[in-house]
DNA sequence: ACATTGCACATAACACTGTTATAGTTAATC
DNA sequence: GATTAACTATAACAGTGTTATGTGCAATGT
């Protein structure tokens, strides 16, 4: 990557965890990095480029959170602590989770490489779930296996960034949502019994 | 509620439900509506008013959705049936789903009445889900469990709207969908037996 | 060595957004 | 009939993403 791309992109970075998608327009970008707008579209496809560089940023982050495969010590443990890794990326990075999931951009849509590595992430969110399933299992159900995982995991941060969330004090949704999968991880082992 | 202001609010409602966010502009409501774009701002609080409408239109169509209490058979069915109705208004009025989550105006913070309705909603919702659970249950308690539902059920919606839905064909997310919170509300059952 | 090509630059413009100020018209009330 | 209130249209302001135009600089080809 050339310099002036990989300034452009830290600056882009910097104003995108300071303020959200309202602080990151193409001039405020520009202005920051020292480039004349024009620039953005030069190094990259405009806005739309910017925040595929900043989905898939978003998501490399969470891949990290979740590779934890090696450090295992029983599959219900281990995925927990994926599941915990997730959700700490979730608040460590808002603004990226948000992007992900549509909070921020009405009018984005991920480039086919972004897509790509989104992907990617829940191809090892289907390894980690798997550990709780019979090794036969076929790769469908473990799919399904994997989707339940997240899309529970994912309603927690999402109601979390939600206006009914001050129902609940911040600090109790992480505990909350671990106890919650606890629970659920429980029943899956015990229907599929591995 | 005056002719105009009605008007107004069943062309954003029609303009919203056609394209979305991105259709929905203060002059193209006006010109649709027959009014000058200054009357969105003396009939309601600018745009932000009229999302607010649209906000609370959602949540009315949540509320009558779950609000099955007496068309009940069992605990269980019941809850099943709640969420099942909560799938199909979420398919039906996606525009609504997404605003009522902030997929579609960053910047946008439903004001005190419409936050006012998104608790009753959930306050029926806790209603709904200590069917399965013991009379003499905290409310607390009660309270969490609705939220592991809300989060299970949400989540499913939530990620059939990310562009990594496109792994799973679109028919097959609600059955998903019921099928993992029928596991979960049997975890639930059976770890809080009644 | 000179000409050409291509890249990055700045400036400005275009079409849009939400919002507001100004001014004109119409209807109801006193 | 005069006053007041509510509507209207037009235009402006400060933003947004994007693009056209023209300038300069460095590398390339002959």
């Amino acid at each position: 990557m050339s310099d002036a791309k990989s300034i452009i992109l830290q600056a882009a970075s910097e104003l995108f965890l300071e303020g959200g998608t309202s602080a990151l327009s193409v001039r405020a970008i520009s202005k920051r990095a020292g480039v004349s707008t024009i620039g953005i579209y030069s190094h990259f496809k405009g806005k739309q480029g910017i925040l595929d560089e900043l989905y898939i940023e978003g998501f490399r982050k969470v891949f990290a959170a979740m590779d934890i495969l090696k450090s295992a010590k029983g599959p219900r443990e281990t995925i927990l602590q994926g599941v915990k890794g997730y959700l700490e990326v979730a608040d460590k990075y808002e603004a990226h989770y948000r992007l992900i999931f549509g909070e921020s951009d009405p009018g984005y849509f991920p480039s086919e490489e972004a897509r790509d590595i989104a992907e990617k992430a829940f191809k090892l969110l289907i390894e980690v779930s798997s550990l709780i399933l019979p090794k036969e299992t076929p790769i469908a159900k473990k799919q399904r296996i994997a989707l339940e995982i997240w899309a529970f995991v994912h309603g927690y941060v999402s109601l979390k960034h939600h206006a009914i969330s001050t129902l609940i004090s911040p600090d109790e949704w992480n505990t909350l949502a671990l106890n919650a999968l606890s629970t659920h991880i429980d029943a899956i082992i015990s229907k599929h019994a591995s």
